[in-house]
DNA sequence: ATTATGATTGGCT
DNA sequence: GCCAATCATAATC
């Protein structure tokens, strides 16, 4: 079973998912943009929902591939991932922040009125809020809508960094950034060399 | 520019 | 009861 969808193989590690999803446009209802950042998180990960194995709220973590994992964050934003690997694996990708291209209007609408639309998808609870995420889509496949996705164009650089947020695994450079984006939530540090 | 704080709720110890 | 894959706002350097 192959799980491919606009060029990136769900089937594969986290990591990899989280690097192949950079410059992916991603649509809900017909409202997104471009992927500019990622972050992987697995199982064998203290960092994941899914570390402690399958319980109610991390269930579409251990589904199949290529489907959406909703969770509630701080009590407050609505966050979205994509599985990867395997069902029963318990891994997927935390979308951190898009660029705005479509439906602009309907984000500011629901963002309220940042005054600049790098901000409009600029973190994973901005984005959620911006293109209408809850937890009625948990669990839902990302082959059908109101899901669209559509293939990078064009070769895509990436950078890399270590996760924000987290308590455990800090070490782990496990978030993926477009080079060059202005819509980060949070810059990445410049390559160390 | 960096640092602090309140909001708000479900999941877990 | 405590803490969390966050964000907006306020205060201070």
């Amino acid at each position: 079973m192959t799980a491919t969808l606009a060029g990136v193989d769900f089937a594969t590690d986290a990591p990899q998912v989280a690097r192949a999803l950079i410059g992916v446009l991603v649509l809900v209802d017909g409202v997104g943009g471009r992927i500019v950042e990622t972050e992987a998180y697995d199982r064998e990960d203290p960092a994941s929902h899914s570390h402690g194995g399958p319980r109610p709220r991390n269930a579409s973590m251990f589904g199949p591939p290529a489907y959406v994992y909703v969770y509630r964050s701080y009590g407050i934003h609505w966050c979205m991932n994509f599985v990867c690997r395997e069902a029963g694996h318990g891994a997927g990708v935390l979308i951190r922040a898009i660029e705005p291209l479509f439906g602009l209007d309907r984000m500011r609408a629901r963002r309220g009125s940042p005054l600049d639309d790098r901000l409009l998808c600029a973190g994973p609870g901005r984005v959620g809020q911006a293109l209408g995420i809850t937890r009625a889509l948990d669990g839902l496949p990302l082959d059908a809508p109101p899901f669209e996705l559509r293939p990078a164009e064009g070769p895509v650089d990436v950078v890399t960094g270590p996760r924000i947020g987290i308590s455990k695994a800090v070490d782990l450079p496990w978030r993926y950034g477009l080079a060059g984006s202005r819509f980060f939530s949070r810059p990445f540090r410049p390559t160390p060399r």
